[in-house]
RNA sequence: GGUGGGGUAGCUCAGUUGGUUAGAGCGCAGGACUCAUAAUCCUGAGGUCGAGAGUUCAACUCUCUCUCCCACUACCA
C-alpha cells in the first residue's frame, strides 16, 4: 500500500491561466494523480491552490479597481471552476492568504530566526512617491547605462541584454504609473541566510537528482555551483502575510508582509491543512516524518523556471528549520508549450486561455493533445492544425470509431449482449500477445512520468484493437456462422471496456462514458497491470449476457471551418 | 557574457551502455475491407541524423571547432 503525495506548481492568482500553464504542472500531475488512484491499494493527496500575494496580485487588483482581497477572491473563485471545467481531480484547491498558510510562513520564520539563519539588513530600493510603494525592479524603467536604450527594466535591458540594477538607471521612472518622482530609499528587510545551508542542500540534492530527470538536477546543480546567496525574505507591501516574531507583529516591519517567494511553497502545507480541516482529515501524517509521513512518496509538479525554487530555496525553508518535515522526493519539471513559435502570453492576448479553451471543445480534447504533446524534452509548440490532426486521428478515428463500431454491431446483430458463444482463436491469441507487451509498458511510462510515451502507447493499444477487428472480421465469419462471429464481439466489447479503463487517466470524461456504456461497474475499473495479470482474462471479463448500450459519437471531428475560424479570432498561424 | 537544453523523414517527435538495411504518429501515394464518425487495416515513397574535423574495425551516439534556436541567470511570479 503506497501513499503518494502529489501537488502541482501553484497558478498565480492574477487571471485566468494559458493552456501553457496547464500543460506544463497541473495537467500533468492531474493525470498522475489519477493513475495512481487506479493502482490497487494506492491512497492518493493532490494538492493545489492559489498563489496570491505579491506586486502583480496588488497591481492587478488596483487595474480591476477592487480591493485586492476581493479580486483575489474572485480570482480564486474563478480558477476553481475552471480547474473543475478541465476535470483536474484535486483534493483541495486552496489559497495562499488563507489562515493555515498564514501561521505556517510566520512559524517558519520563527524556526529560521531561533537556528541562527535570518539577519536584518538594510538595502537600497526605489521608491514611487506618487504610487506610494516600493518598486520591484522590473517595475522601474530607465535609461540603460549600458547602451541608453530608454526603456530598460531595472532587472534588465531590453535592448543590449545587460543584467541591471534599478538603482543605476538614468532618469528612473515607475512603470506602474509613469512617475519620475521615484527616490533611492533605504529600508530594512530579513535576509535568510542560504550561504549557511549550501553543503546541507548539496547533500541533499545528491540524495535525490538520481531519481529526477536532468532538466531538473541541472538547475539545481546550477544554483549550488554558483554558490547560494543570502535572499531578502521580505517586502514592502501590505498584500501577504505579516512579519511577526513570536506571534506579535515584528517591530518595524509593521508596513512589510513576507515576500511571495517565502510563503507560496509554504502553502503546499497549508493547502493540506485546508483540506484537513474541511474534511475532518489528519494533515501531519503526509507532511510530519514523525507523524506518519514517513512512507508517504512525494511528487512535484512544475515548469522549469519553478525548479530553482523547489530544488534549492524551498528546501532551505524546510532544511534549516531543523524540523521532520516531508521533503519532496520525484520532481518532474516542464519546458514551455509555445504558441506558433513565440510565447503564451497574457499581457499580449497570444494563444488559449483555459476558460475559452472549455468555451469551444470539452476538456477531453485539451487534455488529449496537451499530454500527447507534453513539452517534457524540450519547448513543444502549439499549433491548431496539429491539434486538429491529433483529435482526429487519435480520439475521433481510434478510440471513438472503435467503440462506436463494435457497440453498433453487437447492438444490431446480437440484441445489445455480451454474447457467449466461440472459442478464442489465432487473432485473439495475437490480441493477448500485443496486451502482454503494451499493458506494462504503459504501466512503466506512467510509473516513469513519461507522459508522452504513455499517451503514444494508449493510443497503440487502441489501434491494436483495430488491427484485431480486422483479422477477427466477425462481420464476415457472421455470414458463415454466427458463433464465430459472437468470439470476435465479445472481445471487441472487453477490448472496448479496456480501452475505456486505460483511457482515464488523461481523458476521465470520455473514458467514464465508455465505461458506463458498457455496464463496467466503479471497482472493476483500477488498471494495474503486471505480471500477475490474467491477460487472457481482459478479453473475457464482461459478463455474458449484459446489456451494454452504444454512447452517442464520442468525438465530434474537428473541421476544417473550425480551424480556420480559431486561427482568425486567436491570430494563429 | 555565463550555465543548461536542443538542431533526426513535409510536420511533431523516439532513438537505451557507439554495432547489421535510422524508427513512430500525422501528412502523402497505392491497395484491401464494409461492422463503424469516408472511419479501419495493409503496403509504399520520403532522411548524406545542423556544418566541419578527430578518436575507433565501426559514430545519430564519444571529443573538439563552428553555426542556428530556446531557456535560466536569484527583487515578476
Amino acid at each position: 500500500m503506497a501513499r503518494i503525495l502529489i501537488t502541482s506548481a501553484l497558478p498565480y492568482i492574477n487571471g485566468v491561466k494559458h493552456l501553457g500553464n496547464l500543460a506544463g504542472s497541473m495537467l500533468p500531475a492531474d493525470v498522475y494523480a489519477r493513475f495512481q488512484r487506479l493502482q490497487p491499494g494506492n491512497e492518493v493527496l493532490f494538492i493545489c491552490a492559489t498563489d496570491e500575494h505579491g506586486t502583480p496580485a496588488e497591481l492587478a487588483a488596483a487595474e480591476a479597481g477592487q480591493a485586492v482581497a476581493d479580486y483575489c477572491r474572485e480570482q480564486h473563485d474563478i480558477q476553481k471552476r475552471v480547474g473543475e471545467g478541465f476535470s483536474l481531480s484535486f483534493d483541495w484547491f486552496g489559497r495562499s492568504s488563507n489562515q493555515p498558510n498564514r501561521e505556517l510562513t510566520q512559524h517558519f520564520g520563527d524556526v529560521l530566526e531561533d537556528r541562527g539563519l535570518i539577519e536584518e539588513r538594510t538595502s537600497r530600493q526605489v521608491y514611487s512617491v506618487d504610487d506610494k510603494r516600493f518598486l520591484p525592479d522590473r517595475y522601474v524603467e530607465g535609461t540603460c547605462p549600458v547602451c541608453g536604450y530608454e526603456k530598460a527594466r531595472g532587472d534588465q535591458c531590453d535592448n543590449c541584454g545587460s543584467l541591471l540594477d534599478p538603482v543605476d538607471l538614468i532618469n528612473p521612472y515607475s512603470s506602474v504609473s509613469g512617475s519620475r518622482n521615484v527616490e533611492i530609499r533605504d529600508t530594512r528587510h530579513l535576509f535568510l541566510l542560504q550561504s549557511k545551508l549550501q553543503d546541507r542542500i548539496r547533500a541533499w540534492v545528491d540524495s535525490r537528482a538520481a531519481e529526477w530527470p536532468q532538466l531538473t538536477s541541472s538547475i539545481a546543480y546550477k544554483w549550488l555551483d554558483e554558490g547560494l546567496q543570502d535572499r531578502s525574505i521580505t517586502r514592502d507591501l501590505s498584500w501577504g502575510v505579516p512579519v511577526t516574531r513570536h506571534g506579535k507583529p515584528r517591530p518595524g516591519f509593521e508596513e512589510k508582509v513576507y515576500y511571495v517567494w517565502f510563503d507560496a511553497p509554504v502553502e503546499y502545507i497549508g493547502s493540506t491543512v485546508e483540506w484537513a480541516e474541511a474534511k475532518n482529515e489528519n494533515w501531519e501524517r503526509w507532511w510530519r516524518t514523525d507523524k506518519g509521513a514517513e512512507d508517504v512518496s512525494y511528487v512535484q509538479f512544475m515548469g522549469k523556471d519553478n525548479v530553482a525554487f523547489h530544488t534549492v530555496s524551498f528546501p532551505v525553508t524546510i532544511l534549516g528549520s531543523e524540523e521532520p518535515w516531508k521533503q519532496v522526493d520525484r520532481l518532474k519539471a516542464f519546458n514551455w508549450l509555445n504558441w506558433y513559435g513565440g510565447k503564451f502570453s497574457t499581457s499580449q492576448k497570444r494563444g488559449v486561455f483555459m476558460d475559452t479553451a472549455l468555451e469551444l471543445l470539452p476538456s477531453d480534447y485539451w487534455r488529449w493533445y496537451l499530454i500527447a504533446n507534453s513539452p517534457e524534452g524540450s519547448d513543444t509548440a502549439f499549433t491548431w492544425e496539429s491539434f486538429q490532426a491529433s483529435i482526429n486521428s487519435d480520439l475521433a478515428n481510434v478510440l471513438g470509431n472503435f467503440v462506436n463500431r463494435i457497440t453498433k454491431y453487437a447492438q444490431s446483430k446480437f440484441d445489445g449482449k455480451v454474447p457467449a458463444e466461440g472459442q478464442a482463436g489465432e487473432a485473439e491469441a495475437w490480441m493477448v500477445k500485443e496486451l502482454k507487451t503494451r499493458l506494462p509498458q504503459l504501466q512503466a511510462h506512467y510509473e516513469a512520468m513519461e507522459f508522452r510515451k504513455a499517451a503514444a502507447e494508449t493510443r497503440a493499444i487502441w489501434a491494436a484493437g483495430n488491427e484485431y477487428l480486422t483479422k477477427a472480421e466477425p462481420w464476415v465469419k457472421y455470414k458463415t456462422s454466427v458463433e464465430q462471429a459472437a468470439v470476435g464481439v465479445r472481445v471487441g466489447l472487453n477490448l472496448a471496456a479496456l480501452f475505456g479503463i486505460i483511457a482515464q487517466p488523461v481523458i476521465p470524461d470520455a473514458a467514464g462514458k465508455i465505461l458506463d456504456a458498457l455496464g463496467v461497474p466503479a471497482d472493476k475499473r483500477m488498471m494495474g497491470f503486471g505480471a500477475a495479470t490474467d491477460y487472457a482474462g481482459l478479453l473475457d471479463a464482461l459478463l455474458h449476457g449484459l446489456a451494454i448500450t452504444p454512447p452517442p459519437v464520442l468525438f465530434a471531428k474537428i473541421e476544417d471551418t473550425q480551424v480556420a475560424e480559431w486561427t482568425e479570432r486567436f491570430g494563429g498561424g
